[in-house]
RNA sequence: GGCGAGUUGGCGGAGAGGUUACGUACCGGAUUGCAAAUCCGUGUAGACCGGUUCGAUUCCGGUACUCGCCUCCA
């Protein structure tokens, strides 16, 4: 069996990774807010676990991996949505309106990730449906000591935890020196985090033994985790910025909650995504939404090849050019597949490229190779094991019959041909180019494909 | 201030202590009525300074620069 080796970023360290149990390999991995639609930058953690996801089910086998990515429903944006529309003169109920706001932005969620090739998780666990375990796992917090309540919030004990700030390499004290960190009267140290906090009347809310209020942010992921997968499970991954302090948090609290049992036991986080260059961010407000980069015409799968065209290690940089370059090699590919039977297996070096810490640029290279050699079989099986050139995602290939137009320009050429004369064609494939359809011309007669910015509007009249 | 990441040819980007990465762009050739596509081919690297070595882009140390996190954020 092959060895899959990741980064651990609790150990700073490449390991060989060796499941819990192989029957059931088990990964959790933060999912989205449900304010709004997901940006590009959200895209790059689902595409990149998404790969992960894939390569353990083939070495593993599909029935025996858990992947879980919650929904985060509890939210002062979704507050915000659903208060704004209550404002506007929207008859219902607030509750009503919060639900509404999160069930929409989950189904364009959905829509946009699937767009991008990736396979649904096992569970996609909603925060709120998880508020009873919260709600214990907090109590048994306060009972060994590790947490406590004061004026209806409760909160974190930071330093009951030894080991709080492992995973991000910093220790509390150096975290209180150097930043701002909140300092709230009902709070016994300024590290310490909220578990529990009182909701208004206008406000979601949920009773508990310290009164109508709602869960912190960190504590969902502890909860959902432990219910889902158990107290120990194999991968937990996400965004960089999310290593401090949710992480941590996460950390402190589970392992505080079931000591000893070891949460999770590899770590990784994919690093940030750039576009052109620039930090993309909500505060500098220079972000676009998956959906509107699918609505500029870049097909999900173009995105998908760009995600993966760097290692999730490394900061990423969003560029038009890329997407224009991926979508050539694409073209390229699918052209090459077109009709090919898949082998029955993956070629070796993908997988192998896969399995050492998720070198999806070195698998491409690998692809590139197959190519070049002809192996169409192998790069069909190797690419749909990467989540690219699968059946799902090549209606962007555009299959228009292009013949009537092929036919004219071949009437055209021989035409011409006799009379020497070819500014008739000269035209006719002018304009063809400019509807971006790619015109090949040869002994063997016309062919035409669709290319890049193909725009079948344009072709009005050239028959 | 604390913690961390990165720096490879025009652009993207990989592996390996010693032989062409690869893709894309550009250039040359074949082909073409001309192109496109295709095929063939050339060139363009390893931030900087040291060290280890017969030999380093690849290992070690330092310098510079860039970036990220430390605050809701994937």
């Amino acid at each position: 069996m092959v060895t899959i080796r990741l980064h651990n970023t609790a150990t700073r360290a490449k390991e060989d990774f060796v499941p819990i149990d192989p029957m059931n390999v088990r990964m959790y991995v933060c999912g989205p807010t449900v304010y709004d639609r997901a940006h590009i930058g959200n895209a790059r953690p689902v595409v990149v676990f998404d790969t992960l996801f894939r390569l353990l089910r083939h070495v593993y086998g599909k029935s025996h991996v858990t992947y879980v990515r919650n929904f985060t429903d509890v939210d002062d944006k979704i507050n915000a949505t659903a208060l704004a529309r209550k404002a506007s003169g929207d008859p219902r109920d607030l509750e009503a309106l919060i639900h509404e706001r999160t069930d929409e932005t989950i189904g364009w969620y959905h829509a946009d990730m699937d767009a991008l090739g990736a396979l649904r998780p096992t569970h996609e666990p909603r925060a709120t449906d998880y508020i009873g375990q919260m709600v214990a796992m907090i109590q048994g917090l306060i009972a060994s000591g590790h947490a406590y309540e004061k004026d209806g919030h409760v909160l974190f004990r930071v330093r009951s935890y030894k080991d709080y700030g492992a995973l991000s390499g910093r220790s509390v004290d150096d975290m209180i020196a150097g930043a701002r960190v909140d300092v709230a009267p009902f709070k016994e140290d300024p590290m310490d985090f909220v578990l529990w906090k009182p909701s208004d009347a206008d406000l979601p809310g949920w009773p508990s033994p310290w009164g109508r209020g709602r869960p912190g942010w960190h504590i969902e992921c502890s909860a959902m985790s432990h219910e889902l997968l158990g107290a120990a499970f194999d991968i937990h991954g996400g965004g960089l910025d999310l290593q401090f302090p949710h992480h941590e948090n996460e950390i402190a609290q589970s392992h505080c909650a079931h000591p000893d049992e070891g949460f999770a036991k590899v770590w990784m986080h994919n690093e940030m995504l750039q576009v052109e260059g620039k930090k993309m961010s909500k505060s500098l407000g220079n972000f676009f939404t998956v959906r509107d980069v699918l609505d500029q015409g870049v097909p999900g799968e173009v995105i998908r090849f760009v995600m993966l065209s760097t290692h999730y290690g490394k900061p990423m940089d969003w560029t038009a050019e890329k997407a224009a370059q991926a979508e050539v090699t694409l073209r390229k590919w699918r052209g090459l597949v077109a009709g090919v039977e898949p082998a029955p297996t993956p070629l070796p070096g993908v997988v192998s490229a896969l399995s050492d810490d998720l070198n999806t640029a070195g698998a491409l290279a690998e692809l590139h190779a197959a190519a070049g050699r002809g192996d169409f079989a192998g790069l069909l099986t190797s690419a749909r094991l990467m989540g690219l050139l699968t059946a799902e995602l090549g209606d962007w290939v555009r299959t228009l019959d292009l013949s009537p137009y092929a036919d004219r320009l071949a009437a055209l050429r021989s035409e011409a041909m006799v009379k020497k004369d070819f500014a008739g064609v000269d035209a006719m494939k002018a304009a063809l180019m400019a509807a971006g359809v790619e015109v090949r011309i040869s002994k063997a007669g016309v062919e035409l494909l669709p290319g890049p910015g193909f725009d079948a509007g344009k072709l009005e009249g050239l028959k």
